[in-house]
RNA sequence: GGCUCGAUAGCUCAGUUGGUAGAGCAGCGGAUUGAAAAUCCGCGUGUCGCUGGUUCGAUCCCGGCUCGAGCCA
């Protein structure tokens, strides 16, 4: 099965992508196979950026990490946020440095979003403004609905309108360009047909109760193996960073609100479902190449 | 041993004055280009403990049994 992967990737200078759920076994996989092809792994996982969190995201052990090259782990304070965008700005100089050595460049991660930027490149939208959205969020769902679908009914016919989320983003688009949403990411689209084409990468995946059960294994590995500390010892943490698994449901536990296994089961309820729409994700980059282990 | 209460979805429970049942959580499916480990949409998945009886019809009423909790011995 590798060896196939290693042909590929003498051919060209390309990126070689490992997707799939979270616990699902990336990790282990992109070391293997950064060894095969002579590589470099480079994450793309959006809560392995942040620094001091190895435990609670599952990142690479720092022993691991000195086997041979593992980028973006760790390179972002959690008082800190970020975005697709910024992590595309790190991402793609880098990917080109490592290619630029001769090396091949081994993306592994589980946030779909991230790993889109990476591949299919951005939309001509601006970034996200703080001030704008925490304006918008002051304001009932509603309110925001009828405003986008005066300044752009077309994206607001596409957008789904229980989704406060998007139709904030919509609507914010308009705000800070003048433009209309629609038309931006209509560009974007039309950029982005063929790109599938030149992609390779696998997409790991499991049965569902194999996958359920490395998640419980998971759990109570970090919450034996110091993620109760990682949380502990965060002083300032971004509205950001404070959503990573585990982090909420630790507060709770540290605040003693709730006991170890209630943290523990809602941990793991909180995982199952969130791999459960990594797999949702995934199951739509169809050139994604999938690979059933377990 | 006697009495009382309970037994309904994977879990916690509601309900049907007799017409085969519904919430939350879990689960399953989906959307998703700068918050994405986020956010949102859709779906009830069932021998109503077992067994007799009454009834046109029982998850519901009656008897017996099983299991669980409590009280009395």
């Amino acid at each position: 099965m590798n060896s196939r992967f290693c042909e590929t990737a003498g051919t060209d200078p390309i990126v070689f992508y490992i997707c799939g759920p979270t616990a699902s076994g990336k990790s282990a996989l992109a070391l293997e196979m950064a060894r095969q092809l002579d590589g470099e792994i480079v994450n793309a996982d959006a809560f392995q950026l942040y620094r001091g969190l190895d435990i609670l995201t599952a990142a690479p052990p720092v022993r691991e990490r000195s086997i041979l090259p593992h980028h973006l782990y760790g390179v972002i304070d959690p008082s800190e946020k970020t975005d697709a965008g910024s992590y595309l700005r790190m991402a793609k100089p880098l990917i080109e440095e490592i290619q630029s050595r001769g090396k091949t460049p081994i993306v592994t991660g589980g946030s779909g979003l991230y790993l889109k930027f990476l591949t299919h490149g951005p939309a001509p939208l601006p970034t996200g403004d703080d001030k704008l959205r925490a304006e918008l969020d002051a304001r009932p769902l509603e309110d925001l609905v009828a405003q986008l679908r005066s300044l752009d009914p077309v994206e607001a016919a596409r957008t789904a309108l229980q989704n406060r989320r998007f139709v904030s983003r919509a609507l914010e688009i308009c705000l800070l360009t003048g433009q209309k949403a629609s038309a931006l990411r209509d560009q974007w689209e039309s950029q982005t047909r063929e790109i599938s084409a030149s992609l390779r990468g696998i997409v790991i995946q499991r049965t569902r109760p194999d996958l359920h059960a490395r998640i419980a294994t998971r759990t109570k590995a970090m919450l034996d193996g110091g993620a109760i500390g990682e949380v502990a010892a965060l002083t300032k943490v971004s509205s950001n960073c404070e959503k990573a698994i585990g982090f909420r449901e630790i507060r709770a536990l540290l605040a003693g609100e709730i006991d170890r296994t209630a943290c523990e089961e809602l941990i793991n309820a909180a995982t199952r479902q969130y791999a459960k729409r990594q797999e949702t994700w995934f199951r739509r980059e169809q050139w994604l190449d999938p690979q059933t282990v377990g």
